[in-house]
DNA sequence: ATGAAAGCGCTAACAC
DNA sequence: GTGTTAGCGCTTTCAT
């Protein structure tokens, strides 16, 4: 291992005169800089990153926990992170959870453990009391709002976007609406869809409600299951423009005309919506991770809150 | 800071003994491994990664770099890495180079700064030669075939691949078949590209090739340029499902049928895809990168093959 | 079984 | 200007 003490033997300085040439220093005579600096080059030699940020206490590193990695939602998230990451010199690692509360945590102690300067929090499984602690060590905003002060967040008004939806919906001329989501009520977000269900339409009847829908897949499935009521759905929210899509495929498997026979609307305006003319209220969730990864840098601790938009196509 | 000293001093014994409880290492009385655990859950004490990798000279930490962190194919990749890095205890760093060289030659050395064991290029923009040098400091495979025996390699066929699939489409009776890409001729499976088609259609005519397409919009300009032509091809292969959707999407606005008028290929076997009906060629990229992580992790230098295959939908 | 002490590769006072 | 030295937080001989 060619380390900086070989460096200052070879160059027959002390490792504090390699030290400072390394780091462009000034008190370093022109004359040793030179045979240091061909030393350094000679020997293909570059200093340990790692003693550094030991050092440090530093690692120009931001985490990013995401629960899947393959969810077009944390994807777009993840994406405008490292949109901006490139700009100002960060590198990003992925920390997949799965949703599994230890991971969680051991994710959150790589700033404790000095490997991490920061952490963004897509979505969680822990509550907040137990993620707060670690905000000691480092900076920690999330993409979901939360009162606590010590976390910075760049979020969307979720609450206000769905209850937009459904006012649009309903404006539309429909009152019976199913939707779908990715996980259950276990989710923040699903409480909220809830909610905003119930505040425009009423009570909800639990057949118009199914949980656990990510992929094309799981919206031709919903799509079957929803338009095989007896009382079915005039339109349907999906959770995104996958599902979306794979709802509109099924309906058209059995000749029902969108968006005569059926309304669908998606979600986070992706390509298959554009593609398949699909309507998506998008919640640009590309800039919440571009705002995301600002906060965390500056170690702010801003509540920004990212606007959303419906996109009108022909489905419904 | 709450480090190793300060546990050992509350615990009443030697940084040692700490370090030893810490790492599960026998011969520790049973009564001290229980005073110092107790001390350690009680300050809520971890170690710091930083200084442990800085002896061991080891991160569990693997680096992927990846051109554009937003092209569906090289996230295809991403998210096996990802897969497989869940399962192993692994944390995976993106490194996106925008095909900047000195930046894809930083990240290589981060190899030699201890920051990463290995690292996986999904694909890269310099030469061989000049990235050769940086195995001596940790693994590093890449996607795509390399005769350089210090790299190990998961990877497609890309030139059997594209002389089957312009195989296949001659079969249906296309003789005048146009494609797309993203990068132009640097990129060496352009150059396979090109290379297979002139193979099985003989000479390209330049009007039939167009570079620069990664999305959905790319696509649908594409589809414009070429369904323009006075002599129009009767089939495009694009680079991608997206892309594909895009040109799908221009032949029906201007009332051509798909595939009657205009045959179209995708490939990567998307979403979009599915949602469209377009036919694809999966290259399985996801598995390409779940293999390349076994490689990196593994040390291993093996050449491995991963299969593509046609999928066939209603687009062709 | 346990601890003292010597590093890992580097930076940053502090002295000269 | 330059070098000596004391750490950063941890692991690992080597004694005891």
């Amino acid at each position: 291992m060619t380390n900086i003490k070989v460096i200052a033997k070879m160059a027959g300085v002390s490792v504090t005169t390699v030290s400072r040439v390394l780091n462009n220093h000034k008190y370093v005579a022109e004359e040793k800089r030179a045979i240091v600096q061909k030393i350094i080059d000679e020997m293909n030699y570059t200093p340990n990153k790692n003693a550094i940020d030991l050092i440090r206490g530093e690692t120009r590193m931001i985490g990013v926990i995401i629960p899947y990695n393959n969810n077009q939602a944390f994807d777009q998230m993840l994406h405008g992170v490292l949109n901006q990451s490139v700009e100002r010199d960060y590198s990003i690692t992925v920390l997949p959870t799965k949703y599994n509360k230890d991971k969680e945590i051991e994710y959150l102690s790589m700033l404790k453990n000095k490997l991490l300067d920061g952490i963004i929090i897509t979505s969680r499984t822990n509550n907040w009391e137990s993620i707060l602690p670690y905000t000691n060590y480092g900076s920690v905003v999330s993409c979901e709002y939360t009162d606590h002060q010590e976390i910075g967040c760049s979020y969307i008004d979720r609450y206000a976007s769905y209850l937009d939806t459904f006012q649009y919906l309903k404006d539309k001329g429909h009152s019976k609406v199913a939707f779908t989501t990715v996980r259950g009520m276990e989710s923040m977000s699903t409480k909220q869809l809830m909610a905003a269900y119930k505040e425009v339409f009423g009570e909800l009847q639990s057949e118009f409600y199914l949980s656990d829908c990510s992929r094309f897949e799981d919206g031709y499935n919903a799509g079957k299951k929803l338009l095989s009521l007896k009382k079915r759905p005039t339109a349907i929210y999906a959770n995104g423009d996958e599902v979306a899509g794979g709802m509109y495929q099924y309906a058209q498997s059995i000749n029902m005309r969108v968006p005569d026979d059926i309304a669908i609307l998606g979600q986070e305006n992706q390509p298959i919506g554009v593609g398949m003319g699909i309507s998506s209220v998008d919640h640009q969730l590309i800039k919440v991770g571009e705002q995301a990864f600002d906060l965390v840098i500056n170690k702010s601790r801003q509540k920004i809150q990212i606007p959303y938009r419906i996109i009108e196509r022909s489905s419904i």
